[in-house]
RNA sequence: GCCGAAGUGGCGGAAUUGGCAGACGCAGUGGACUCAAAAUCCACCGCCCUCAAAAGCGUAUCGGUUCGAGUCCGAUCUUCGGCACCA
């Protein structure tokens, strides 16, 4: 064995050894339980960042760790690889797409490579592959023929500097979520995924995800946000149209005193042409539409609405009440109308009072009397209506059963549940991303790609032109095209997919990554599936997750998987910050994983990121304590060295141990059994590497202190040193395990498993308190009687101290570990 | 505004069920080794007072429950994340 840890030269060796041993293919195995451990694929920007190494490294251990137990672990990689920086990267720099792509895969392979991790690299996708596209087309077409793929004209989010409409998703602070440029709205024909369809379900069943983080499961459910209510119909009084609103207040129908619509309401032109209020309107209107979304939509705008001299009839009570529009409706959600309730809604009632309209109470708290006159503010709780007809004198919360009745019997409305989510905007007007397998015939009209004509291959041939248009319109080998089913020319579909569909199957794919005739197998996808851990980043909470768990279900429905849920546990790690804030170019804080692991190797590396925090937490790099994680191997690396020759060859059993010998065999056995503890039950990495740090640190002393040395104990602290290390270090351990004679892979032996008898102790130090504050501290036999213990305390010269000349009023002893004695 | 998470030494963090606050590591201090340095090994390392010890104080702030609170309850402050005119 090398006296000095030569790093570069062991990650080297064994890298190649299992490249040629082909260490860590699977196969399905029926005699194994499986095991599913993802990690989020990266998009190839070209290089490995340090969350990427964060991702990788805590998936490593959970893959390394769940094999070593026993499990056949599926630990698969590959490729999110269309996407918007690689056309980019052909305006700027001229080089095709598909080339900068693969360059920037081959680098990226290389890094992981160079990290060590248990990838099984057979099963390695990529989504741009032909091979792998023609199977997200395939399931457009699928979910185009259940009628969940359709296309619409609709008011959409457009960023002018990607040249591409944008999911609701993908739009943050009424910005671009990758380029941070204000989002414009236009109205395109557009193709969508109908997830509203899905949207009970995708809510119900969060419930089913316990092994999700709470805070993930809540940003989901808000963001379907599901209300349940009504849709009322109103009466325009002047020309007898019908006006629907939603409300979640059916109870405080009696208490409507106006009517607000958005602005680009339909009824708003019909009602308002021709009239003294024409103008006005226009003008409003006009207005709001100027506002960017941002603006529109900022709760610090401040309230407008102007009457439209139209009236709306109340069903319940006939009343006619006055319409308005109003900046704060919203189109898009519910009808796009809302009632004005001012005395029983906090912003209807600061509307009302800003434009002088009607306040009416319908709805008292019980024991009270509210006077309109007197109210600052509107009364939003429940109590008894009044002033509602027939309804008056419930409770409010029966009323709202009762009006629903009434509704749904006098066929004014019904009840229904509304969503906050809308459909899936899945169209690009951009080249690097799967076609959408579409044709349109002046003939048959929209005609979908037979599955045989399958894939709608990218054309490679095509010139990129600086305005960020998609090269697809202007390539006419491309759009031109025959109809399959008349036969005459035709046009093809040239807006490509939102790369979020392409990542919403792929871990199906890796299940039957080589299948020529199929997305997957469902044999081979009902063994794997669902994925046992997930490991990615929080920012993918809401986008990611829901796509993959709404592609799981329609998928489940077509029969072509068994499961409806994709992800049974789900790990939500923090980001990798220096000096406190996010790695970026522009801040110049940027920590290149390459560099560190040519200086220090991949094991400190990934030890070093497991241990400065728990996966979860935000982690602050620091290369000091880089360094320190790389002392701490170099310190493994001599501590074997002092006795990898000794023990080597040594026979003999352990027996029953005692002194300092004893408390080696009982720290191993503490060691394996807290490291355990600590990967299976909380993924805390950084507690299971301390620990097994303080058993280097006790073979120091041991070594240091011990004349007469037990060497099968220490033989079997060696050794259980290098099989708890292996998942976090996999090259070092290799090699010391080598070292110290044996001839199979670390990575192939059993996780080792504690002896319960070696933990036992024969003494414990007990706390004594008085009044609840530590005044000294004993050693007794263990699990010593309570009175003998008790006693002994009292007895302590310190302990009397503080309670001589006083009255005694209570002891308290919890076994084995505190007395306290509580003087007056 | 609403929802959620967090707040512990100079720093990263630990304390898993209410029972010794600060494991482990970084930084720092001292010692051994060395001609010397690096590396390594050993020891110390919350604050305050002190030559030292003891005492006192101490887990964002204030209050409560308890023999006992970093941990439970109530209020407040700060930071971060998500949603935000959703009818």
């Amino acid at each position: 064995m090398e006296e000095t840890y030569n790093f570069s030269l062991i990650e080297k060796k064994w890298q190649k050894r299992w490249e040629e041993e082909n260490a860590y293919k699977v196969v399905e195995n029926e005699d194994k339980p499986k095991y599913y451990c993802l990690e989020m694929f990266p998009y190839p920007s070209g290089n490995l960042h340090m969350g990427h190494v964060r991702n990788y490294s805590i998936g490593d251990v959970v893959a390394r760790f769940k094999t070593m137990q026993g499990y056949n672990v599926l630990h698969p990689m590959g490729w999110d690889a269309f996407g918007l920086p690689a056309e980019n990267a052909a305006i700027k720099h001229g080089v095709a797409p598909s080339k900068w792509t693969w360059d920037n895969i081959a680098n990226m392979r290389r890094q992981l490579k160079s990290m060590g991790i248990s990838y099984d690299w057979d099963r390695e996708v990529a989504s741009c592959h032909p091979h792998y596209y023609k199977w997200t087309q395939w399931l457009f077409l699928q979910f185009y023929h259940k009628g969940l793929a359709y296309k619409k004209k609709a008011t959409v989010n457009w960023c002018p500097s990607c040249q591409t409409v944008l999911a609701n998703e993908q739009v943050v602070d009424g910005c671009c979520e990758r380029c941070d440029t204000v989002v414009e709205k236009r109205a395109l024909e557009q193709w969508f995924f109908k997830i509203t369809d899905y949207a009970d379900r995708l809510l119900e069943d969060l419930d089913k995800l316990s092994g999700w983080p709470d805070k993930v499961k809540i940003m989901q459910e808000n963001w379907i946000g599901r209300s349940e209510g009504a849709r009322i119909k109103f009466t325009v009084q002047e020309t007898g149209d019908i006006l629907e609103v939603f409300t979640t207040r059916h109870d405080t129908v009696f208490g409507v005193t106006y009517m607000v619509l958005a602005p680009e309401h339909p009824l708003v032109e019909k009602l308002t042409k021709g009239t003294e209020y024409e103008e006005k309107v226009q003008e409003f209107v006009k207005k709001v539409q100027k506002l960017s979304e941002v603006d529109r939509t900022s709760t610090e705008l401040e309230k407008e609405g102007l009457f439209i001299g139209a009236h709306a009839v109340n069903p319940l009570n006939g009343e006619a009440v006055p319409i308005l529009i109003g900046n704060y409706v919203l189109m898009d959600y519910g009808t796009g109308a809302v009632m004005g309730v001012p005395a029983h809604d906090e912003r209807d009632f600061k509307f009302a009072k800003k434009y002088g309209l009607k306040i009416r109470v319908v709805i008292q708290p019980e024991g009270k009397n509210l006077n309109v006159e007197e109210m600052d503010d509107a009364y939003t709780e429940d109590g008894i209506m009044v002033n509602s007809g027939e309804f008056s004198g419930l409770p409010n919360r029966e009323g709202m059963e009762k009006i629903a009745d009434w509704l749904e019997k006098n066929n004014k409305g019904q009840k229904q549940i509304n969503y906050r989510l809308r459909d899936w905007l899945i169209s690009r007007q951009r080249y690097w991303g799967a076609p959408i397998p579409i044709i349109y015939c002046d003939h048959c009209g929209v005609v979908p790609v037979p599955e045989k004509d399958l894939p709608v291959i990218l054309p490679e041939e095509v010139e990129f032109k600086p305005t960020g248009e998609s090269p697809l319109k202007y390539s006419p080998e491309f759009v031109n095209t025959t109809c399959p089913q008349c036969g005459k020319p035709a046009k093809r579909e040239t807006d490509t997919m939102d790369t979020f569909v392409c990542s919403s199957w792929y871990f199906l794919r890796y299940c039957d990554p080589q299948n020529g005739e199929k997305p997957f197998n469902k044999d081979k996808v009902d063994y794997w599936m669902a994925v046992d851990q997930y490991i990615g980043g929080v920012e993918h909470a809401i986008l990611h997750l829901m796509y993959a768990r709404f592609f799981t279900k329609v998928l489940k429905d077509l029969n072509l998987v068994s499961v409806d849920e994709p992800f049974t546990n789900l790990l939500t790690q923090g980001m990798v910050l220096k000096d406190g804030s996010k790695m970026s170019k522009s801040k110049g804080n940027v920590v290149s994983p390459e560099e560190i692991i040519n200086k220090y190797g991949a094991d400190t590396a990934r030890m070093f990121i497991l241990f400065a925090a728990p996966p979860e937490r935000d982690l602050e790099w620091n290369d000091q304590a880089v360094e320190g994680c790389y002392r701490f191997l170099n310190r493994v690396w001599r501590i074997v060295g002092a006795y990898s020759d000794q023990i080597k060859n040594i026979q003999g059993t352990i027996g029953k141990p005692d002194g300092a010998d004893r408390e080696l065999y009982r720290l191993t056995h503490q060691t394996i059994k807290k490291v355990t503890e600590d990967i299976t039950e909380r993924f805390n990495f950084n507690t299971a590497i301390s620990t097994i740090m303080e058993l280097v640190n006790g073979l120091y002393h041991y070594k240091d202190k011990v004349q007469e040395q037990n060497l099968p104990v220490v033989k079997e602290a060696i050794e259980n040193l290098i099989l708890l290390l292996a998942p976090f270090a996999p090259h070092i351990t290799e090699e010391l395990w080598q070292s110290i004679g044996k001839d199979s892979s670390v990575h192939k032996e059993k996780w080792p498993q504690y002896i319960q008898e070696a933990l036992a102790v024969d003494e414990v130090t007990v706390v004594i308190q008085v009044n609840g504050k530590v005044r000294d501290k004993i050693s007794v036999p263990v699990d010593m009687d309570k009175e003998q213990v008790e006693e002994l305390a009292k007895s302590q010269p310190k302990v009397e101290e503080y309670i001589k000349d006083k009255e005694i009023k209570k002891v308290v002893v919890i076994p084995n570990k505190l007395v306290n004695i509580v003087v007056g």
